[in-house]
DNA sequence: GCCCAGGAGCCCG
DNA sequence: CGGGCTCATGGG
C-alpha cells in the first residue's frame, strides 16, 4: 500500500523533527559549529523572515545554492554580509566582476553574479513591501521573468522569503516520489507540484517543513544510492529504480591544453 | 583523484 | 517540447 503525502510528511516530521528553514546567517553565525548545517537554525519558528533584510538574504541564498551545497552557498552569503552587500542598491552599484569574486565559493560565480544583479534590478523596481501584498498566482509569472530565477528558485522565493503557500519541488522531491511510486520519472515540475497542492491544504508552515524534511531525508537516506535500511518508511516504499538526470559532465572539460604551441 | 551538491539558460532536433 | 551542454567551487 502506497503512502499518501500526508502520511509521508507525518513520518518524516516525527523521525527527523522540525528543520528550521530557511537558514538565516544571523542564527548560524552566533554558533560557529552550526555553520553549513541544513537544520537547527530556527526550528519551529515560522515567523521568520521578519525583515526585508532577511527576505533579501533568502532570495540571494536561493540563487547561490543552485546546484550547489548549502555550505558553499553560505560562505558566499557571509562574504556578502561582511561587505554590507545584503542590500539592493549596493548590489546594483557593485561592478559585476567584483560581485563574482565575492561569491566565488558558491561555484558558477560569473553566472550567479549576473543573476543576483538581475534579481536586485527587479527588486529595485518592485519593492519587497509591494510583493508581500500580492497573490501567489500573480507573483509567480513575474518572478519567473528574472534571469536566473527558474521554477525552483521562484517557488523558494515565494514560500521561504515571502511566506506565501506554494510547494517547492527539487531534484530530491522527484527522486523520492519516483522511488515511492507516486510519480513517473518523466513527471514535470508542474505535475509534481500539482500533486502536493492537491493532496495538502495550502499552508506556509506545512509546505516549508515538508520540503525541508524531503531534503533532509534525501541527503541522509534516499541518496542516489538509497540507504533503505535506515528509511523510516521502508515498509511502504515501492523502491522503484530511479536514475538521476544527467549532470553535465559527460564530456571532459579539459583545461589542460591552454597553449599548444605558443610563441 | 572521483563523485556530488536544494538549477537555469540556451541551443538544437 | 524534451534532451544535451555549459557554468565551477569545495567537501566527503
Amino acid at each position: 500500500m502506497t503512502l499518501s503525502l500526508q502520511e509521508i510528511y507525518q513520518i518524516f516530521l516525527k523521525h527527523y523533527g522540525p528543520q528550521g528553514w530557511w537558514p538565516l546567517i544571523e542564527y548560524a553565525g552566533t554558533n560557529p559549529t552550526m555553520r553549513g548545517r541544513l537544520t537547527g537554525y530556527h526550528p519551529g519558528n515560522f515567523t521568520l523572515p521578519s525583515t526585508e533584510r532577511q527576505m533579501l538574504e533568502i532570495m540571494l541564498g536561493a540563487i547561490l545554492t543552485q546546484n550547489t551545497s548549502w555550505i558553499n552557498a553560505e560562505k558566499a552569503l557571509f562574504a556578502l554580509d561582511n561587505k554590507g552587500l545584503i542590500d539592493i542598491q549596493r548590489l546594483l552599484s557593485l561592478p559585476v566582476d567584483q560581485l563574482a569574486q565575492l561569491i566565488r565559493s558558491s561555484g558558477y560565480y560569473n553566472q550567479k553574479a549576473i543573476k543576483i544583479q538581475s534579481l536586485a534590478r527587479f527588486l529595485a523596481d518592485h519593492p519587497i513591501s509591494s510583493l508581500l501584498t500580492r497573490t501567489v498566482a500573480d507573483l509567480r509569472p513575474e518572478l519567473r521573468t528574472i534571469k536566473g530565477v527558474g521554477n525552483e528558485t521562484c517557488d523558494s522565493i515565494i514560500l521561504y522569503a515571502l511566506k506565501k503557500p506554494i510547494f517547492v519541488v527539487d531534484a530530491y522531491t522527484k527522486r523520492l516520489l519516483a522511488r515511492c511510486g507516486l510519480i513517473e520519472p518523466t513527471a514535470t515540475y508542474e505535475e509534481i507540484q500539482a500533486l502536493f497542492h492537491t493532496d495538502l491544504a495550502p499552508s506556509v508552515e506545512v509546505y516549508n517543513e515538508f520540503h525541508a524534511l524531503i531534503v533532509q531525508h534525501c541527503v541522509h537516506c534516499c541518496l542516489k544510492a538509497p540507504q533503505c535500511v535506515s528509511c523510516p518508511q521502508k515498509e511502504q516504499c515501492e523502491k522503484r529504480p530511479y536514475s538521476a538526470p544527467k549532470r553535465g559532465r559527460s564530456k571532459k572539460t579539459k583545461m589542460s591544453d591552454q597553449s599548444p604551441t605558443e610563441s
